[in-house]
DNA sequence: AAATATCAATTGATAAATCAAGTAATTCGG
DNA sequence: CCGAATTACTTGATTTATCAATTGATATTT
């Protein structure tokens, strides 16, 4: 890149004396792995993992939900969900069943046992929640959800087809 | 506990009719997620994947880095971290040599060859990053990045270790 | 309606991540 | 100094995630 960098803080990689701290990206990946850490450590006492947990939030945001579905909005690649499905369907927390009119999709459920456990687990997410945003005005978390989606869509639009294996064109100082 | 959620939009989980896509932190983990994902499309043809690629920014960063640093720095268990250097120093991406001074720590540099494939994936890098920050502007951005950093910090100190800490933080910012 | 394509989900083989325990190097307390 | 404690990392055993087919069910084409 040419210098497009010089009149405001850094927000991109490939700028001469770029660190990686400024980096939005970086900082959001990173960010979103600590909070999934520090839930980790939380969930451990319920015997339940980050994934798990995800599916039951899913869960009682909307059930019953499609494996299809669920993969979907957790970013998970279908075969992991089906396993992390079936280690729950072995521990009484869902239900799988043919859908009546689709005999392909699979209805997950949850079981009352998993709404009592969501409900304990919720209170720790709770504060968790509550300290990582303190200090984050109403206006400014509003605002980060914003961009948060904003970025998601952006990105949800993927132009990836063209297979270029040999870096030679790739520079792209142009604009 | 803090009430604040009660008069404005939802943004926390445990409130009645709640849904996720409101939750800032839900948001927060799926853009990441997205963001790896599309990032793991493109670095397939390198042969690269997100973490490999993450140890190669942090170095490109940073170099040489001790094997401890790396793991924190891209929220990654040790043992993980020691078999990815592992692949990356069989491939020649990365060279491991135990440090003079002291012969516990491990440094991690790159190679040239790790150099070159940097600058290549670098390029893509910066395309993904365009356009996943089409139409946020610089100052949305650095109020992104703001946030970022300081749900981290919020999220870094651990409720049960907190307690004989001073209350005012001589480096948290005010404003 | 039979053949073909498409779709949702699962499975088999394999790679990767994780926990617990282990090793080697350094520091600390007596 | 010597032995216990700590640090920095690695390894063994196990779980988990992922890719590449595969199955079973519905849509589409001819």
């Amino acid at each position: 890149m040419a210098r497009r960098a010089k009149s405001q803080a850094k927000i991109g990689p490939a700028e001469t004396g770029f660190t990686l701290e400024d980096y939005i990206l970086y900082n959001l990946v990173r960010t979103a792995a600590t909070y999934n850490e520090e839930m980790a450590k939380a969930l451990k006492r319920f015997r339940l993992d980050t994934m798990k947990w995800r599916v039951l939030m899913l869960l009682n945001d909307k059930s019953p939900s499609s494996v299809g579905e669920l993969a979907r909005r957790s970013v998970t690649k279908m075969p992991t969900l089906t396993r992390v499905l079936i280690r729950m369907e072995e521990e009484g927390l869902i239900v799988r069943q043919a859908q009546q009119d689709d005999k392909r999709v699979v209805q997950v459920t949850m079981t009352p046992k998993a709404v009592t456990v969501l409900r304990a687990v919720q209170a720790i997410g709770q504060k968790i929640f509550e300290r990582a945003i303190e200090g984050v005005s109403e206006a400014e978390a509003a605002a980060f959800t914003a961009t948060l989606k904003r970025v998601r869509a952006n990105l949800g639009r993927s132009p990836y087809e063209a297979a270029t294996e040999a870096p030679s064109d790739l520079k792209a100082r142009a604009s």
